[in-house]
This record gives C-alpha cells, sequence and structure tokens, in this order.
DNA sequence: TAATGCGAAA
DNA sequence: TATCTTTCGCATTA
C-alpha cells in the first residue's frame, strides 16, 4: 500500500516538468503483459566483461560495474569503434516489443549504456526520467546518449526514486524487453546504498553502518584500513540515535525534544506556507510537500526495516583523509557514502537565527530542487545545477535558513563575496553583524556564535604563509563544526588546490550550486564524492519559456576567410598565428560590425566577446566601441559599465574574457563572439547566461539573441561545434548563418577595400610574430629591470609590450610583406637604440591616448 | 593604497 | 588532438 503510494510520488515528480512544460501528452501502455519468457536471455544477456572484471568487494556490490572494468582495460582490450559494433549488433539480437515505435529507449546491457530517440512521441517523459537515473553521454539531434552508472543510480535513490520505479519505468520505455543484467545491477547498486555513511561527530569523522558485517568488510580493504584512526581493534558501538524520533514532517512522532519539535513545526508551517505561495497556481499533485511526504516515508521505511537492531557500528577515519576515504568507496567500491546531516537532532551546534523575510517567495523549482535536498527531514550533500539568473543564491540562502546551524560560503571571487553578503541581507532576517566576509581584503573576525562566513576558494586553501590575522580566522574556521557549506560555482571544486576545501573545514552538510556542471578535463565526476550526487537540475529552456529567464536565439555565422588571409593560414607554423589570423579575418570583423549596427537599431545592448585581447582592441578601437579588459583599471572599468547600464548612446561594449566571471554585468539582450577558449563549453554556457536575466524577457516576442562568429575553413569550425555542445543538450538550437543579408550595401563598411585589408594582414602577422617573442624583447631591452613579467605566464605589463607591438607595424607601413619580413630580423636593434625612457613616455602617452578614446565614447 | 610578484585555473 | 593566454586572488613592498 505504501510503496504504491510512494512510487506514485516519486516517479511522478519528474514528470511535474512535463506536466507543466513542453510536452506531447503520449500514452504508452503499461509493461506488465510482457511475457518475461519472450526473449531468451540466458545467452544473449549474459554479461562479456563481467567475468573478468577484477572483484575485489563482491559482498557489497557485485561488479557488474561494466563502466568501471571498460575504463581500465580500455586501451588494452577494447577499441571504441569495436565496442560499437558490438552493441550495434547486441540491438540487433534484442527482440522489439510490438509497439516499439512508442518507445523510445534502446539498452545496451553490455555497458548500461541507454540510447534514446529524441523523435519519439515519449521522449519528453523518457528524457525526465533518464536525467534522474543515468549520466547524459551526448547528445546529438536524433539520439542521445546515457550511461546508467553506480553514481547515476546513487543520485536516483538519493533522490527518492526505489529499485522498482527505476525498473518500472526502464522497462516502459524501452523497445525490447529489460534485459535481466541490468534489473539485476539495478537491484544489487540500490541495496547496497544509504548502509554506510559518513558522519561528523565532534568534529571527528565516523564511518557507521547498522550493519557492523559491512564495516568489517570495509576495514578488510587495506586502502580504507589505511585511513583509520587506530584506537582499538574493535569498531565501536553504541546505541543507535533514534533515527525515528527526528522530527518527521507530518507526523506526531517527534519525541524527545521539545524544542526540537517547535522549531520543526514552525519550520513546517513555514514551508507550507512558501509552498502555497509559490505552487498555487499550479497543480499540486506533484509539489514538494507531497514529494517530500513520500520520501520521508520512504526513508522511514527503509531505516525500519534496516533497524532491527538498535545499535551502530563505527569506526574513526582521519579527518584529513576523508577524501580517500570516499573516493575509494565511491570509485573502487562503488559504494558511496552517504551524508546526510540530521540538523533538528544536533544539539551540540548552536542555532543559528536566520529566517526568510516573510514577503519572500521562492520559485517552484527552487522549491524543488530543495525538496530534494531535505526531502526527508534530514539535510542530504549534493549539487543542485540551475541556470545563470534563476536564483542559485536564494537556493543557497533557503537552505541555510532551513538548517538553521552556522553557514560557510566559499565562492570564486571577492565580488561575488559581497554579493552573496547583500543577498543574504536581502532575502533574510540575518543580522548583517553574523555575516562576515573573509578575503584577503576585508577579514572579519569569526565570533564563536553561530554565524555565517562568506569566503573565497582561495583564502581558504592557500598553501603559502598567510598573513597574520588571515592565518587567526582561518583557524578559528578550521577548527570548528559548520552545519552547512555552501559552494558556489561549485564545478571548480574539482580543481588540484580547491578540492581540499573539503578536506579543510569540517562541515555536516555541502550543498554545491553551479549553472554549468562542466569541465573540459574529466575531474566533474570527483564533485560525486567530493560534495554528493546531483539533485537537481533545472531545464534551462523550459525555465525561459515559463519566463524565470529570457528566451535566447543562437546563431553560428560562418565568415569565409579573404583570400589573402586564408592563404596566410595555410601557411602559418604555428596554432597562435592561425587563430590569430582566424579572429582577425576582416569578414569577421565586417559581421561583427553589421550585427551591432543591426541590433543597435533595434535598441539592443550589446556586449562582444573576444578572448584574445589584441583582437578585442583592434576591433573594438576600429569601431568606436569602449572595452574592458584585465589591465583596465578599476575607475575605468566602472566607468564603462555606468554608461553602458544607462547612457542610451553606449549600446555596445567589448569584453575580454574578464567578463566570463569576474563582472558584475548589467543586463544585455545580445551577444557577440568574435573569439573564445578553445573548446570550452562551460564558457559558452556562462556567456550565454549573460543575456539570461534582461528584464524584458516577459515582453511579448522578446528575444535575446546569441551570435558566435566563426571563420569557415579554420580550427574556429570545430571548436565551436565542440563548445555549442552543451547548449545543444539543453535544447538550444543553433543556426548557421551563412551570409548577412545586406551587409555588401552597408555604408561605411570596414575592410572593403584590398588594401585595407592588406594593411590589416600585415599588422596582424606582425603580431602574431612579436607575440611569441615577447620574451626576447622584453629582455633584451630591459634586462637590468625586473619590472615585467616573463611572457608566457602573462601578466598586466605584456598588454603594454603587446601595445608597442602594434605601434612597430605602424612602422613598418604595412603595404609590403617583404618589407616586413625584413624588418622582422632587424626589430630588435632598433628598439634597442631607443632610449627606455621614450619607451615609457611612448607607452603613458598611448594608454592616455587610449583612455581619452574612451572618454569621448562615453560622452 | 597602488604596484608588484606569485601561483593557480580555465 | 592538445592547445596557451589571460585573469584572478592573495601577499608583500614602498
Amino acid at each position: 500500500m505504501a510503496s504504491k503510494r510512494k512510487a506514485a510520488g516519486a516517479s511522478g515528480r519528474p514528470s511535474k516538468r512535463v506536466a507543466s512544460g513542453v510536452s506531447t501528452p503520449v500514452s504508452i501502455d503499461s509493461d506488465d503483459d510482457y511475457d518475461s519468457d519472450s526473449v531468451d536471455t540466458d545467452e544473449d544477456l549474459s554479461i562479456g566483461p563481467n567475468s573478468a572484471a577484477p572483484r575485489k568487494f563482491d559482498k557489497v556490490v557485485d561488479k557488474y560495474t561494466p563502466s568501471a572494468y571498460v575504463k581500465k582495460n580500455t586501451k588494452a582490450v577494447h577499441d571504441v569503434a569495436d565496442s560499437l559494433f558490438r552493441a550495434d549488433r547486441d540491438f540487433s539480437d534484442l527482440q522489439l516489443k510490438p509497439d516499439h515505435r512508442l518507445r523510445p529507449l534502446w539498452l545496451d546491457h553490455i555497458k548500461g549504456r541507454v540510447v534514446l530517440e529524441t523523435f519519439s512521441p515519449s521522449f519528453k517523459q523518457a528524457q525526465n526520467f533518464l536525467i534522474n537515473i543515468a549520466e547524459p553521454q551526448s547528445r546529438t539531434n536524433n539520439m542521445h546518449e546515457y550511461t546508467i552508472t553506480a553514481h547515476s543510480l546513487f543520485a536516483a535513490v538519493s533522490v527518492g526514486l526505489t529499485e522498482q520505479d527505476i525498473v518500472r519505468q526502464l522497462e516502459l520505455f524501452s523497445k525490447t524487453r529489460l534485459p535481466e543484467s541490468i534489473i539485476e545491477y539495478v537491484h544489487k547498486v540500490t541495496r547496497s546504498f544509504g548502509k554506510v555513511r559518513l558522519v561528523l561527530k565532534h568534529n571527528r569523522y565516523f564511518v557507521e553502518s547498522n550493519d557492523a558485517s559491512v564495516l568489517q568488510m570495509l576495514l578488510r580493504d587495506p586502502v580504507i584500513a589505511g585511513c583509520r584512526v587506530e584506537e582499538t581493534a574493535e569498531l565501536l558501538t553504541e546505541k543507535a540515535t533514534k533515527m525515528g524520533s527526528l522530527v518527521i514532517p507530518g507526523t506526531k512522532e517527534a519525541q524527545g525534544n521539545k524544542e526540537a519539535q517547535a522549531r520543526l513545526e514552525q519550520q513546517q508551517q513555514q514551508k507550507r506556507q512558501r509552498h502555497d505561495n509559490s505552487d498555487s497556481e499550479s497543480d499540486d499533485e506533484f509539489g514538494g510537500r507531497e514529494a517530500e511526504k513520500d520520501m520521508t516515508e520512504f526513508l522511514r521505511e527503509e531505516d525500519d526495516d534496516d533497524d532491527e537492531v538498535d545499535q551502530v557500528h563505527s569506526f574513526e577515519i582521519d579527518g584529513g583523509k576523508i577524501q580517500t576515504v570516499q573516493e575509494h568507496c565511491n570509485v573502487q567500491l562503488e559504494l558511496p557514502l552517504t551524508e546526510e546531516y540530521d540538523f533538528r537532532a544536533d544539539e551540540q551546534n548552536a542555532t543559528l537565527d536566520i529566517d526568510l523575510k516573510p514577503a519572500t517567495q521562492i520559485r517552484y523549482y527552487q522549491e524543488h530542487a530543495l525538496s530534494k535536498m531535505f526531502g526527508n527531514g534530514r539535510a542530504r550533500s549534493g549539487i543542485i545545477v540551475l541556470p545563470c539568473g534563476a536564483g542559485k543564491t536564494l537556493v543557497g540562502i533557503t537552505a541555510a535558513c532551513t538548517e538553521k546551524k552556522s553557514v560557510i560560503v566559499l565562492c570564486t571571487s571577492a565580488t561575488s563575496a559581497g554579493q552573496w553578503r547583500a543577498e543574504f541581507i536581502k532575502w533574510s532576517n540575518i543580522n548583517p553583524d553574523d555575516v562576515i566576509i573573509f578575503t584577503s581584503s576585508e577579514k572579519g573576525r569569526v565570533p564563536n556564535r553561530a554565524c555565517i562566513i562568506v569566503c573565497t576558494y582561495s583564502m581558504v586553501t592557500q598553501n603559502t604563509r598567510r598573513a597574520y590575522d588571515s592565518q587567526q580566522t582561518m583557524d578559528q574556521i578550521t577548527g570548528r563544526e559548520w552545519g552547512l557549506m555552501v559552494l558556489d560555482e561549485v564545478h571548480v571544486v574539482p580543481a588540484e588546490m580547491f578540492r581540499r576545501v573539503t578536506e579543510r573545514i569540517k562541515t555536516h552538510s555541502k550543498l554545491g550550486l553551479t549553472a554549468t556542471l562542466l569541465r573540459e578535463d574529466d575531474k566533474i565526476k570527483d564533485l560525486n564524492f567530493l560534495i554528493g550526487p546531483k539533485l537537481y537540475e533545472a531545464n534551462w529552456l523550459q525555465l525561459s519559456e515559463e519566463g524565470h529567464i529570457a528566451r535566447v536565439q543562437c546563431a553560428e555565422v560562418w565568415c569565409p576567410m579573404t583570400m589573402e588571409f586564408h592563404t596566410e593560414y595555410i601557411r602559418a607554423g604555428t596554432t597562435n598565428k592561425r587563430s590569430l589570423l582566424s579572429i582577425m579575418n576582416p569578414r569577421k570583423f565586417q559581421a561583427c560590425q553589421f550585427l551591432i549596427d543591426f541590433h543597435e537599431r533595434r535598441g539592443d545592448k550589446i556586449i562582444v566577446f573576444s578572448d584574445n585581447v589584441y583582437a578585442l582592441k583592434q576591433y573594438a578601437e576600429g569601431l568606436k566601441k569602449p572595452y574592458i579588459f584585465g589591465d583596465t583599471g578599476q575607475r575605468e572599468r566602472d566607468l564603462v559599465l555606468q554608461n553602458f547600464q544607462f547612457n542610451d548612446a553606449v549600446s555596445t561594449i567589448f569584453l575580454s574574457k574578464i567578463g566570463d566571471t569576474s563582472l558584475d554585468l548589467p543586463e544585455a539582450t545580445c551577444l557577440i563572439q568574435i573569439s573564445s577558449h578553445y573548446g570550452s563549453r562551460r564558457q559558452e554556457a556562462q556567456r550565454l547566461g549573460r543575456i539570461l536575466r534582461a528584464k524584458r524577457r516577459n515582453d511579448e516576442g522578446f528575444n535575446a539573441f546569441f551570435y558566435s562568429l566563426v571563420s569557415k575553413d579554420t580550427m574556429e569550425m570545430y571548436y565551436s561545434s565542440k563548445r555549442q555542445a552543451f547548449l545543444v543538450d539543453q535544447g538550444y538550437a543553433f543556426k548557421v548563418i551563412t551570409h548577412l543579408n545586406g551587409i555588401d550595401s552597408m555604408p561605411d563598411l570596414r575592410f572593403a577595400q584590398q588594401d585595407e585589408r592588406m594593411t590589416l594582414l600585415t599588422d596582424v602577422l606582425l603580431q602574431s610574430e612579436t607575440a611569441g617573442d615577447e620574451e626576447k624583447i622584453v629582455d633584451d631591452l630591459f634586462s637590468d629591470r625586473a619590472t615585467f613579467r616573463k611572457a608566457g605566464t602573462g601578466g598586466r605589463k605584456g598588454a603594454g609590450v603587446k601595445r608597442q607591438a602594434g605601434t612597430l607595424a605602424s612602422l613598418a607601413g604595412g603595404e609590403d610583406m617583404a618589407y616586413l619580413e625584413y624588418q622582422r630580423g632587424s626589430r630588435s636593434n632598433k628598439e634597442l637604440a631607443k632610449p627606455k625612457s621614450a619607451f615609457f613616455a611612448k607607452e603613458a602617452r598611448d594608454r592616455e591616448r587610449r583612455k581619452k578614446a574612451q572618454r569621448d565614447m562615453l560622452e
């Protein structure tokens, strides 16, 4: 009975997206009528790699784990093509269900791979389900590919899906009968989850379980044993802290702690109010409260099942080695440690006086995300993914208001730290004195009472010697227990340095927030053990259809290379030179000019991004627009941004990658990208995020625009497609524009004449030459001064040197290639002949000129 | 308090 | 198929 209800609740929740969004309702017959004998499973469905797979931990998790096996043996055993073909053959061997056309999934039992047809009538439902239980691998136009892994199932279970839910829905969507091997795998994996917990108690970490045998087994593993704090050979055994006595929403069961109960009821009351407020217009069937109740019941039953004995067993592990233990459990043993914080029962740590302001309403998806975190009345660690502008900060703040314990917030920049503090004060009734910023420029003192600390990752992870006062503060931070750690931009955490936060700061729960759970290395999966499973991921397209973020038209503009540029591109030896040539392609410049003109007429606010600083300056100065890059002083930055925001005459600004993260940008409605960082999907998404906040987003027919300018027949084409992958996954469609109508008749079109283009080309060629020689020139010129940073590590002076290079180009006259070649050889001597003071004078003049030009534009 | 050096990230 | 430059924050120095 109960199980039926919980199944319905749990499986129903994801489909709310469908109900309120974009779907075409489709009905598929229930799978029950499939005869389990209709396919001969014995031979076809046996798991190939499994027999050879190393069995380290058979009793806890029987290794199906094709992924683990393949990972270890890929080089030796498989080649990709081979395995693809094998997979294909396997599909064809399986017998299709009669109505397979209605069902969108192909299941590959060899690798736990799932292929989803996007054109299927039940695509949406299937996708919403798959996102919960599997990791997206690739999502192209017609096919999406997912992998079912131990992590992904862990996340699914964490979020409240049961084994039955998973199997039932897989069967429902599958074109073929569900392979036994997959059923078996889901069974084994889900059954072992939640048995072992990582618990922080009185500043010490324990691995805890109700089942002593599981712990004994863990301790037989040398890695785990090595991380143990040896006090006794025995396990510690104590009375279970009454799990049942945790106050559970909607029950009268709370015993023992009246204060906790009172707190709880108050909390529930607020939750309900918020819930009613935010969800009142939509039907409530799948709402957070229902879901929460279901999950709570589900978890309680689980506990009841397991808790025959009311004893828990544990062993202590070295606090510095929790990462090792977690990683090992996750990756090698595939037995992720559960991290849940029973904050209501925690009387050790002081309560923080914080609540959302009464008028504050959170949006339904924020509620959803949080209900996954607090679903069972405890705080489970994990990651919430929301697009930029969708209110990540408020999610973090609401989490803090729910737990009401000391909070530590980590962010990437000092600016963002300030914003977090401001938001806390804006949305909650927290005493501003209790929100302390800890960055290098602002070192608040940590009080002994419960409080909120906002700091930067680098402040906490710093390894070199610290200033005296920051050491003081750090000691206070590491010396105490925190209730909640909020990790903003959590995708940075796997970085070598930043991942240390998880072992340095002792916290009972962790909430990771990000818009783009992406890295170009393969470390993103480390977040599974560093933080926890992905609890919730919003669908960008759905949020924009609902008006929470702006609708965006994306386009890739293909700009043919001019003949001369292409010739040089082919000739160029270094990738550096090549990329500069593609960026500076005159046709691209023209496209940029045209688009800016077009959108300025429409009244758009335009941001142009260029990763390459030389190109940034050339474009911006050529088009007489203000620009900001790393060297730009704070004053000038503010001036430009202010004007962009309030001055109608300034509709376009140019930004280097400074605009990706570290600038608090006013809203824009159009975005043009002329150069970017290789195939970084994160950067692409982050940039797109810059136009999602647009206030006009709810205007009838409003669209924001996102253009990527790409030079044809260059590497840019390749990178561009890579970069778009994430957004395509989110459902964005990139239009390809090969010709901009009216561009040829545009007045004042730059580089329309051959000689202009040649001048540009010589400039570019010289620039790309000097960029590489920079170090040499600098050393030659100023070997007695240590003021210049070495080239290659970049630096604030570096750009100054490049500006010098630009001057050289004009010296060269630029019309004659042969002259250029000659010039290159003799340049250093020529420069050396110049007195240094002249160089600096020139530098200063140059800077003045630039500043003045900017100011003029901003008038 | 502004400039500089350094290490790290993407 | 790996790439490399730009940027940041923190600490120190004058």
